[in-house]
DNA sequence: GTGAAAGCGCTAACAA
DNA sequence: TTGTTAGCGCTTTCAC
């Protein structure tokens, strides 16, 4: 959509358009109305590129997530929009290999092609040298779902979720447990997984009578089929912990499947618990840590804009509470 | 710091410069040096904007669609960023209120934000009028899930979708069936829901014995909750139907939930199908009809660079068969 | 191999 | 009050 088009479409010539849009004292009432009703029903925004003149910037940002690999980056996604939509600030969206992937050069891809005033990098571990480059050369930054040291980033605060979740099953009696997640190729720094173990143990290690370990079973791949197939294998061992904790709600359910199958049933036998509180969880009852997700998107929007104002702010850590939402499984 | 003042520096013309940096080969290796060298010490960094309008392209495009209301658009937008990537296109995501509210203004009034070579309109129904001004002002524009007699489309095909479950529910012996919506809010034109039920409408035709007529059952809402408590009202019903067919499979999932809470059992009292096949019902052993997400955005995409190629193409329709996904629940 | 020159969409002088 | 036109920084033919 051009100022071309919308002078032809008014009937006057591009001078006048721009003067109705920018300067609207200056244009007969009659032809600024026409104009901008015009401009209007194209959905002409003179905008775009003029502010991007003016104020040196492109009005738009990129977001890189595993979108493929998580429903619930969808979720952020849509946190996200809604945080910059009354900014006026577009979203340009970049999908990422999942973190369980042996590392990526993740650097190689983020020179985005048009320059964006503002990055946001979620579910996206970054090493050491990744993060130095990035913030030497990069544009603003927040990360979601990882932290380092020089960016301001949001995440949830998975250590507590882990022992919120453990500290229910202990309550529930269960002495044993285990932690069923996706297979990792390659070393996931401060995982998310490890974090919620650690809370785990500290839950562990405050209860008397509870071993001070937790297994860790690890499936073949990261969907619902994985999670049965774990379940079928898990069921027929003779020393197989009273519950498991799986690493979000999909493996939940798929492991839930598995079980039933099985003929293990759930809770009597086997108690499972998951992460996130999707649909999926309300669907089957499951015990879950709730994550809010829409939440981590917005505030991690409104703390992007807000570099991207101030640039040479102190980086921010926000921390997300979890919710334990206790249901049938557990 | 502009090409001018690079050119001037390197002693050669902006030209020479633009090629050195655009297409190396096509300059003599001694003058590309030199011109890489100086723009390098200059900090030189090609103006996007101005690039841009020069190539007359902006290497990206738009994608619009209800990403809050629908998971499923998670799967195409990955599908779409999927068909993209070889092609260095960027995509910009736009969030769109659901079909079923009201006309919202941005049907009639395209929201064609400026700087993107085509535009992808995901599970919008597009209005006469806004059709033609789409057509007459906007990108090229390829449609998905919905149609339009000037555009480009990909859609499912609901008519045979609704038409292979409910031969399927006939052959199991149901006689009276119901079709469980989200409520509409406003008249939806050809919604895939009208022609499911038109499908539905064939199959009963076909059948000796069968009702001409479906139960339309409105719920309150389009999440798990109006489903439940859609199913505690439905099973409550003395002429009750014995087969639900769902829009899609978080809705059968819902009403599943709220007819075990209710005592009622499925298959045997009640079968229930939905839309979708995603991993809700892989877990519940859902019958439903598998929608080609990630496909239908991979086409599209292809449709959209093709057309952003050739830009006076005949609109095509692409047509994607439905599956059949018999499991458990009929 | 290189440069001159014609746009691209837009704003703002400057004419009319 | 309007339209005409000269740039803005850049890419891309098309001559030389």
């Amino acid at each position: 959509m051009t100022i071309y088009q919308v002078a032809e479409a008014a009937g006057v010539s591009i001078s006048t358009v721009s003067l109705a849009l920018n300067h609207p004292a200056r244009v007969n009432p009659q032809t600024r109305e026409r104009v901008i009703q015009v401009a209007g029903e194209l959905g002409y925004r003179s905008g775009a590129v003029a502010s991007e003149r003016a104020r040196r910037s492109s009005g738009r940002i990129a977001v890189m997530a595993p979108f493929s690999s998580y429903e619930s980056y969808r979720t952020r996604l849509v946190g996200i929009l809604d945080g910059l939509a009354p900014h006026h600030i577009e979203v340009v969206v970049h999908d990422a290999p999942p973190a369980t992937e042996p590392a990526s050069p993740l650097l190689e891809t983020l020179p985005v092609r048009g320059d964006v005033d503002g990055l946001l990098l979620m579910g996206i571990p970054l090493g050491d040298e990744g993060a130095d480059r990035l913030h030497r050369w990069g544009p603003p930054t927040v990360l979601v779902d990882s932290v380092s040291a020089a960016f301001t980033s949001v995440t949830f605060d998975d250590e507590q979720a882990g022992y919120l979740l453990a500290r229910h099953l202990l309550d529930r009696g269960h002495r044993r447990l285990a932690y069923l997640h996706e297979p990792y190729h390659s070393p996931v720094l401060t995982s998310a997984g490890q974090l919620r173990l650690n809370g785990v143990a500290r839950a562990l290690g405050e209860t008397a009578g509870a071993e001070p370990a937790i297994d860790d079973v690890a499936l073949a791949g990261n969907d619902v089929a994985a999670a049965r197939a774990g379940a079928a294998a898990f069921a027929g061992r003779a020393d197989r912990p009273s519950a498991v904790i799986a690493h979000h709600d999909l493996l939940a359910a798929g492991f839930l499947a598995g079980l039933r199958a099985a003929g293990t049933r759930t809770p009597e036998e086997v108690a499972v618990a998951g992460f996130d509180d999707g649909p999926l969880a309300e669907v089957l009852g499951l015990t879950t840590v709730r994550q809010p997700f829409a939440d981590s998107g917005h505030r991690a929007a409104e703390l992007l804009l807000s570099l991207i104002q101030h640039p040479r702010q102190t980086p921010v850590r926000t921390l997300l509470a979890p919710q334990l939402v206790v249901r049938e499984t557990t």
